[in-house]
RNA sequence: GUGGGUGUAGCUCAGCGGUUAGAGCAGUGGACUGUGGAUCCACGGGUCGGGGGUUCAAAUCCCCUCACCCACCCCA
């Protein structure tokens, strides 16, 4: 049979539960911090990446899945979602506002052999915050993703960096450039390429001889041009003040190209759970000079924080639980009645948030009803058969407990939504 | 892109040249006719991932391929 493409994931329940409840939580403690949610195409002009995440990135040159429609037209699968909200900043006009604070939940593609935590459909979610150049604007962006995390009861800790701004950093660049062209016979393949490319990557490099040689490389804060390092201390002593476990880590290089000053990224017992930075050319760059506005950013991995969650917590307390109750007709004398409580019950509960969950059912036997909802942890099983269409009833029994009555038909939704489950 | 591991019942796995491929769990039916969970009994279910080869004989050995898992690269 057909299955499903490599690399992509069917998310079935309990999991699809936990994702859902979890994307609910993050849009919801965004909302609270006055970041609206925005949505855009999953597939964008090539161009759109090529030029502002860089063509020197992994991402933008090796993963990206592209393809001409029947137009010929250059498509991309978006491999990430600052670059597309940019674009849709500038294009629906955005840019008027002074303060702009958006939000996202959504999927990136990128063609990658799969492993743990990594799929070719992953889903980021994130936010942006453009309008405010000042290190104010960090603090609150990377102190709310330190409380996000909390709020999960993760305890993460925040790797931060500063990479320094167009004046100060070509001069960083350059001394990088000189300080591994002296060693460039010692770096690995990959690093001799990255040398011509973008030397601050070699500091990211795993490979043993290249971290040897990074660690005698010039630090970025030592060059950092005097507003770029008031920038950095000021927002790192702010959030040591508020307890912060902030790492510095001045190799710290992202993998998307048009960071400036701030990058971070967050990690928890040595896995990336997101990761970002200020952009404050990209606007420039994606509107073809006619704009300007500084901004920061970042996005986190939805899979990432599933699969931690469920390997270090108990996922039955983020999914909270329903109030199952299966209403069940013995004979076709019966099913009119029963059908006619399961309208007055939708009537009653429908579109409401409430915590019910209500099956409508027909069995022969009443052992395998009761099998049935012992099977599904049913809460109750509201039962008619030939005795209780004798008397005009319903049996209601508590799965729990195994105790049961009957109540007159009539008086049903009264009784049993008030006096036993107590739902109003 | 590189390297390693694993594919056998719905699930977890055993079998690793030799009858008709097994177990536990799950499923279905019954013991128990309107009262579930426990126990016991029975039953159903497999092109042994796919293709090719070696052999009298292949789930088992060899080659190819696909998928999943893990590490590297890279990253969320």
């Amino acid at each position: 049979m057909v299955e499903r493409p490599k690399g992509t994931n069917d998310y079935i329940h309990p999991e699809s539960s936990l994702r859902k409840i979890i994307v609910e939580k993050i849009s919801n403690f965004f909302e609270i911090l006055g970041y609206k949610p925005i949505e855009t195409p999953i597939f964008e002009s090539v161009d759109l990446f090529k030029r502002s995440a860089g063509v020197v990135s992994d991402i933008v040159s090796k993963e990206m899945y592209e393809f001409q429609d029947k137009k010929g037209r250059h498509l991309a699968l978006r491999p990430e979602i600052t670059a597309p909200v940019v674009r849709a900043i500038i294009q629906n006009n955005l840019l008027q506002q002074q303060i702009i604070k958006l939000y996202y939940v959504g999927s990136i593609f990128r063609y990658e052999k799969p492993q743990k935590d990594r799929y070719r459909q992953a889903t980021q979610f994130g936010v942006e915050y453009l309008g405010i150049e000042n290190y104010i604007a960090d603090f609150e962006l990377i102190f709310s993703i330190y409380k996000l995390y909390q709020s999960f009861n993760l305890d993460v800790e925040i790797h931060v960096n500063s990479i320094g701004c167009k004046d100060c950093r070509p001069q960083y660049r350059q001394k990088l450039y000189e300080y591994f062209s002296k060693h460039k016979e010692n770096l690995c393949n990959d690093c001799q390429r990255r040398l011509e490319e973008n030397p601050l990557r070699i500091l990211d490099c795993k490979n043993p001889n290249c971290k040897l040689i990074s660690k005698e490389a010039p630090k970025s804060i030592e060059y950092l041009c005097q507003n770029c390092d008031k920038h950095h201390k000021e927002l790192t002593n702010i959030l040591k003040f508020y307890n912060v476990p902030l790492i510095e880590n001045h190799y710290l290089v992202r993998g998307l190209d048009y960071y400036n000053r701030t990058v971070f990224e967050v990690k928890f017992e040595g896995v990336d759970l997101a990761g970002g930075g200020r952009y404050d050319y990209l606007v420039n760059q994606i509107s073809e000079g006619k704009y300007d506005m500084p901004a920061i950013g970042f996005a986190g991995g939805l899979e990432r924080l599933t699969n931690i969650l469920k390997e270090k917590q108990n996922i039955n307390k983020f999914l909270g639980e329903n109030i199952k109750i299966n209403l069940v007709s013995l004979t076709n004398e019966a099913d009119k009645i029963i059908t006619g409580i399961y309208t007055r019950i939708i009537n009653k509960i429908a579109g409401k948030k409430n915590s019910i969950e209500v099956n409508l059912m027909k069995f022969e036997k009443l052992s395998k009803a009761l099998k049935i909802a012992d099977k599904m942890k049913a809460n109750y099983t509201l039962f008619m058969g030939e005795e209780e269409i004798k008397e005009d009833e319903i049996t209601i029994k508590n799965m729990e407990t195994g105790k049961q009555e009957k109540i007159k038909v009539e008086n049903f939704m009264i009784k049993f939504f008030e006096e036993i489950i107590n739902i109003e």
